[in-house]
DNA sequence: CTTCAAAACGTAATCATTCTCATTTACAAA
DNA sequence: TTTGTAAATGAGAATGATTACGTTTTGAAG
């Protein structure tokens, strides 16, 4: 997804547009990989001073809410990143840089008959390691 | 794993016998499913007036990192069962009490072409819903 | 240009978890 | 059985991420 994408979506939804979205959007859209509420601060600070944790966390939660970002949590954290906009997949992470490569084959497809009865409202799988430039 | 499994672990490892330890090791081996620290500190308490959340914390901590545990991190809170000592599984998980079931198939087999140059140390696959008990 | 709901601010609160340090305990060796 | 030592515990404060709240500012519709 790219930033004007990510603009739209707020648009279309009937949220307003500020500097700070914008360029929370640019940070992520650049970025491509995994980074948290203080990753951003650290990003916004220094063109947005006094900026609060509170303009961060909210705009984070709806981001993610309205599908401009997906969410995992690591190390108790939780990470964002742009969400990629083509067919699902997971993702390897790099547990250095938090650079992430996409995974196309999704373990669901094979599972289905082992889960008669249960209610399956979500999945999770991501590959964890060292990323070639990291290792 | 049973109760005496998860004591003869500690005592190879060095670690001393308390009661305590194992009445967690005891919880753990009746629920089958995944508790977090509060859980368990709601089912000492009675026993044992006063227990402190650090060792709670403490004792959870220390036998995951020797095997009796295994652990993973739902809405922000470690959750912690007891280590199923078969072959390499995953889990669905009852978003509602947190009773497991296992899956058989490892989607790792089928991706080792994906990653490359990738130096793999872990991984996570887990899905979400209600059980049959549940729904 | 006005108006008003939404967004952002500043700060305090909350929640899970970890740390510090003094005290107690388990248990192996004498 | 006594003793020494490393491990375990308790009590409470500290930490770090996240959220809540009352007030002020601002985007954008009319």
């Amino acid at each position: 997804m790219n930033v004007q994408e990510g603009l739209n979506i707020l648009k279309e939804k009937g949220y307003k547009y500020t500097g700070k979205r914008e360029d929370i959007i640019t940070y992520f859209s650049k970025e491509d990989r995994y980074r948290t509420a203080k990753d951003l601060l650290s990003y916004m600070e220094p063109n947005y001073e006094g900026i609060s944790f509170d303009t961060i966390y909210r705009n984070l939660h709806l981001f993610h809410q309205v599908g401009i970002l997906e969410s995992t949590e690591l190390n108790g954290e939780k990470h964002f990143r742009m969400k990629c906009d083509h067919h699902h997949h997971h993702h390897f992470i790099c547990n250095d840089c938090g650079i992430t490569k996409e995974i196309h084959s999704c373990p669901m497809d094979d599972i289905k008959g082992e889960l008669n009865n249960f209610a399956i409202d979500d999945h999770k799988f991501e590959i964890y390691g060292r990323c070639p430039a990291c290792q």
